[in-house]
DNA sequence: TATTAATAAGTGTATGTACATGTAAAGCGT
DNA sequence: ACGCTTTACATGTACATACACTTATTAATA
């Protein structure tokens, strides 16, 4: 059933063929949902080709910001967006591919070791160049308005009126 | 495994343990991500008491707009926000929960024509009430700010810089 | 009209998510 | 040291997603 196109249309009210929001902050609400599904749909479409998921690349640039070094389970997770993504399972198919090595921490038992190869190192560095060209391709915007967008969404999370 | 409490970090850096972003264009993808998350996870929350998926309560609220009318899938799929959704997996689900009926279309015969039942919209209009509860006390906005965000969303989903 | 193409829905498979549970190891108070 | 609690990770299950493929039906066209 393919009812979406590559680049999907700009307008909300088109992209889900309504105009029945309450107010702006509930229109808020979906466009944030409906952007995030537009952005991640394109960014895994890129990732396609090299055999990863957004959420394996996730993994792989997150043991990057800490390589040579080994990194737990634990402390992947933390810095994870999507805070309930299952870890372990994530790291099984990277390992699979040979893209991380897992082995057993030293001075914890209870935690396991997680480490880019060189093969993971090589795609996630081919991978990244790949997601940095969407941003300069598909995703329109200035650093003034990004900045402002920012704001506004971390603002949107405070937690009371 | 539990990293996160219900309301999480308002910062980004705190939410993500990163204050690595190449410029704020990439640190609102990431932004948009996060909150996306974020939003998605209070309301399904908030939906679990009465047994619907933040997936399931969409489809009864897509239908809930042409009822008594029926719709067929297709014309449920394109009002979804995200676009790939399984639509027919997840009408099986209302349907066992007898909140949805499926019934052949007369006009044209590949189509499904589904309705929703009264428990459907009994459960939809009690779940409304409950979705729209997140947005009064988490979501916090002003309508003019939220107006500024849904006009940078929609910029950033333009097709060329 | 007969044949071909397109469409609508459903289904199979791999992956991911949300959450509960299991198991081993570490920490802690006595 | 002992027992209890907590932590770290793995795993089971239900649901959802991404996408390919099948089947039935309709539309298009030679």
């Amino acid at each position: 059933m393919h009812v979406h196109t590559y680049i999907c249309n700009v307008k909300l009210e088109e992209a889900i063929k309504s105009n029945k929001f309450r107010n702006e902050v509930h229109k808020a609400g979906l466009n944030i949902l409906y952007t995030a599904w537009w952005l991640k749909t394109i960014i895994s479409k890129e990732l396609k080709e090299y055999g990863l998921t957004h959420e394996q690349y996730n993994v792989l640039r997150i043991l990057k910001g800490r390589h040579p070094e080994q990194m737990c389970v634990k402390d992947i997770a933390c810095r994870i967006i999507e805070k309930n993504s299952n870890v372990p399972r994530i790291i099984d198919r990277l390992e699979l591919k040979k893209f991380v090595r897992r082995s057993a921490s030293l001075n914890d038992k209870r935690e396991t070791a997680i480490v880019l190869t060189p093969a993971g190192i090589n795609i996630l560095d081919i991978a990244t160049a790949k997601v940095n060209k969407v941003f300069e391709n598909f995703v329109v915007m200035d650093e003034s308005s990004a900045n402002t967008l920012n704001k506004l969404l971390e603002k949107i999370r405070e937690k009371e009126k």
